[in-house]
DNA sequence: AAAACTATGATTAGATC
DNA sequence: AGATCTAATCATAGTTT
């Protein structure tokens, strides 16, 4: 896209892509609303840019709340009175929790830009790090999703033999 | 894109959709990869689409790992031994997490294609309330991950003073 | 139902302000 | 450094196989 052909390898040039992460990532996130919009699927997305502190977390959870909205609006008649209780329930405790996420945030913000003027925030090779921590810290967030699913699925199973 | 403007709401046909969805689903995804190799940046993406029995999760944390090694071209002089040491452990225990993610998701796989023949997989409106839960427990662990941060932080600055 | 095609709208690389 | 522009490439909606 644009003037020329990109080859398909990192851009050597820092400040080039500086830009072009900030135009593509805009492109991104469009493309991830899009689909979530159009198709009504609820989806997330983390980038652990070296730019900013703070990784890029889409949607916030509000904007969550608006995709499982559209389930809602999807199929209205199989859902009973216990089945809306429940998501008036989990409606107001993520909500409560995005709230709560907003503020620590913020507070973060705050903290880095005095560290930042004071000289003390992590170099560039322990920001590094970081990102592996996190990586790593996520992987083991999926391995026990996926237990849970896992043991779910057999419990279920064992009670329908 | 295409042969008509599309609006941006929910597409009303069904079959339309879902073929839209694989569409987009594979140009976003195509999007995050390039944005990650020509700005070596990690990123991922969970889509929780309801077609899918398992949520898509974009990269494999192999390739999170090739992102990261990245990171260790763009500044090879600012990496002491004490750090490579530890990219080291971070890279072996991070494979070891993957293999066992992947055997994982290999056995949930074969399970949900057994009770789905049996007729006994989770129904319409349950599988929503299980993507309520997900998002849920993502905000959960993103409270957490923020909170870490936070705390590192305050440390840091107590330790300043 | 899935893959290939293709006209056309959308994105963006490089230039310019 | 960041916003705006626009030529050129890319993605995809509707169509066909």
């Amino acid at each position: 896209m644009g003037r020329k052909k990109v080859k398909h390898e990192l851009i050597s040039n820092e400040s080039v892509r500086k830009v072009t992460f900030r135009k593509r990532k805009a492109g991104v996130l469009k493309k991830l609303r899009e689909l979530t919009t159009l198709c009504g699927v609820p989806a997330c997305a983390f980038i652990f840019s070296t730019y900013d502190a703070q990784p890029d977390i889409w949607p916030s959870s509000l904007e969550a709340l608006d995709v499982l909205e559209q389930f809602k609006n999807l199929s209205p008649k199989k859902q009973g009175k216990y089945m809306l209780n429940q998501k008036v329930f989990l409606r107001r405790s993520i909500f409560k929790l995005e709230e709560k996420l907003e503020k620590q945030r913020k507070k973060n913000q705050e903290l880095e830009i005095e560290l930042t003027l004071a000289g003390s925030l992590p170099s560039e090779s322990e920001s590094y790090m970081n990102d592996a921590e996190r990586l790593g810290e996520m992987v083991r967030v999926l391995d026990e999703k996926i237990k849970s699913v896992t043991d779910k699925i057999e419990a279920k199973k064992a009670s329908d033999i």
